[in-house]
DNA sequence: GTATTTTTGGACAAATTTAGTCCAAATGGA
DNA sequence: TCCATTTGGACTAAATTTGTCCAAAAATAC
């Protein structure tokens, strides 16, 4: 089912493509001319990645951008709203917003 | 209509209630412990209120904190997401993430 | 129309957050 | 055991946030 493929945050994606790519974080901490810790603690979530990283990450695997960013954008968005009382009503608004913004 | 009230901003909100109370910048400012030109951009939106400040207005005007929350944090959801070309795919990844992460 | 109050804009400063390096310790094969 | 990989944490530099201060502009009162 790919709604739970949607579930994972973008760390985790950056691992599964490094790990499926056989590549160790020293190989592409290098390619992100970064350093092997950050890489681990973006891949666990204990850093954000930004999104020049994450477009470098959608190029090097070959992956969707698209897909990538879209995840990253929604993990940014989760960080604002987790432990809030009223995160959902908080992102219904928020979806009202965008689309009352972006409309015409 | 009730859901117009959404598309203000919480700065929009602030003004409103601060005008509908005849009450100068000078005199809120003053409670919130900041400059008027502080109260002045955050009520056009060009700085962001944090989140005590935003619970002072509510306490301030007696009007509901949960509500003025909710603009609060669906503004700071905008925030990271205008200007992005998959805004509206990220929101809908966003909300999977918060239930699947807020059920059980 | 001048005086007064309110509001706004921008230069500046302090404090906080973010993003990274570096290295030592832990982990995991062969 | 040896070596490569991964992780944790102390530290630093840069960027962002959050505010002050004050002068100019706009609105209001008289």
């Amino acid at each position: 089912m790919e709604s739970v493929q949607n579930i994972v945050s973008v760390g985790q994606q950056i691992r599964a493509l490094r790990e499926a790519h056989g590549l160790p974080l020293r190989k592409v901490a290098a390619e992100l001319d970064i350093d092997t810790s950050i890489l681990s603690k973006i891949e666990r979530g204990h850093r954000q990645a930004n999104r020049q990283q994450v477009c470098a990450i959608a190029r090097i695997f070959g992956v969707d951008e698209k897909e990538l960013i879209i995840q990253y954008l929604s993990d940014k968005v989760i960080d604002e709203l987790t432990n809030e009382e009223w995160a959902e009503d908080a992102l219904k608004v928020a979806e009202e917003k965008l689309k009352y913004y972006t409309r015409k």
